[in-house]
DNA sequence: TGAAACAGGGACAGTGCTGTCCCTGTTTGA
DNA sequence: TCAAACAGGGACAGCACTGTCCCTGTTTCA
């Protein structure tokens, strides 16, 4: 189950207790493996239910779990340990709000393959999780407080629109529109012109509500 | 800012280091305002800069944020005091990973309006929580063990086929496959046999691939 | 002053999801 | 055995988002 098998692993379980959050690593994993079957459990009863009765590839466990203490070290690993001995065929990820160098290696002991702090999964992020393992057996992502651009949503913005506005709030001083067009362009691959279409169409959005932000 | 004011909400701003929850969360409050204008915030110096420059109708403070102690509640208060005072004429909704009667308590004396647990938030929850709000001035969400359905997603169907597909996947013992479409025809306002349509192109679609589940 | 960058549009085709209506068969239970 | 429930489709229209190509003006700056 190593190696380039990662990206087309099939059966999928997240067990997390945090709906929001169960719901949108569930669409990441969607998003990331080309076909897959992801299923999600909210407590341990449940999630011990699903692994009794499926064989998962992969399961993404985040060891706060409600009925245990989610400050007691040894809940936190007695939950991973439970789970990787009922699964012993899958890989084992897991995503916490707190992480520590010293959990991961106890972890790891558990045979756990990636660690993940919450804070440090974008958008996207579960891709190059899935690549990391793929190539090195592992993947570890510790807390970072490294500056992410703000975000800034408008309700009336299509996601293409919403795409550009986010890029062009980014531009650096010298640098022109059109140039930003070309880049974009050429990166999600369209052509320059309906980038432009899209940002100008979104920020004619904007004026007409009267929210446009300052760097237009 | 009071009463059925609530939903026509502009300028939202979410404070909230994790990513994907933060991203969802934006998502969540676009999906519950009519028209808005929602901005995220990773860490206190991006919200302090963006309070500074902005008028907020909404704030939602996670008061977890990198830099300071999450065990500490004389650290979640202090974040939650600072920003309360930084933008007086804006309700403050509190989100909590791990919450407590005193700590809302607390939170409350401060000017807090809503204090939510991150577990008890599902998809939607948000219109709920605005409307408590409009009516009763506050909201008040406090962990819950109570079973969610467990969730079951598969990459290659539309979001239609999903719902039907899990709401077939609950239906009780006695009831008619039939009954399902009828009652969720008129739940969601589309023709029952609409609804036999989607489940049964979602169906076809799982036997393809091989991946149905046990309730058929 | 002339060229590039800009704002602000229109026309059009393609695609995927939605939703309605209708069809043929097979299974199941009263 | 007869009707309801079921599986598994086809045809079709509407709609929103995407993406391409094209247009007119105004501003800015070298």
């Amino acid at each position: 189950m190593l190696g380039t098998q990662s990206k087309h692993v099939q059966n999928v379980l997240i067990i997390e207790d945090q709906h929001l959050m169960r719901t949108i690593l569930v669409d990441e994993l969607k998003g990331a493996l080309t076909t897959c079957f992801v299923q999600g459990a909210a407590n341990m009863s449940q999630a011990m239910d699903m692994l009794e009765t499926n064989l998962f590839d992969l399961v993404i466990i985040d060891p706060g779990l409600p009925g245990f203490d989610p400050r007691s070290q040894s809940d936190r690993l007695a939950v991973v340990q439970t789970i990787v001995e009922m699964s012993p065929n899958a890989i084992h990820f897991v995503i916490t709000g707190s992480d520590s160098d010293e959990e991961w290696r106890a972890m790891q002991k558990l045979g756990v393959s990636a660690y993940l702090a919450k804070n440090h999964i974008r958008p996207g992020s579960m891709i190059e999780v899935l690549d990391d393992f793929a190539n090195e057996g592992l993947s570890v992502r510790f807390a970072d407080e490294a500056m992410a651009p703000p975000e800034f949503v408008y309700s009336g913005l299509t996601p293409r629109e919403q795409e550009l506005i986010n890029w062009m709030r980014q531009r650096p001083e010298g640098k022109s529109r059109r140039q930003i067009y070309e880049e974009l362009g050429h990166r999600i691959g369209i052509d320059p012109d309906s980038a432009e279409k899209y940002y100008k169409r979104a920020r004619a959005k904007l004026l007409k509500t009267g929210i446009l932000p300052k760097g237009l």
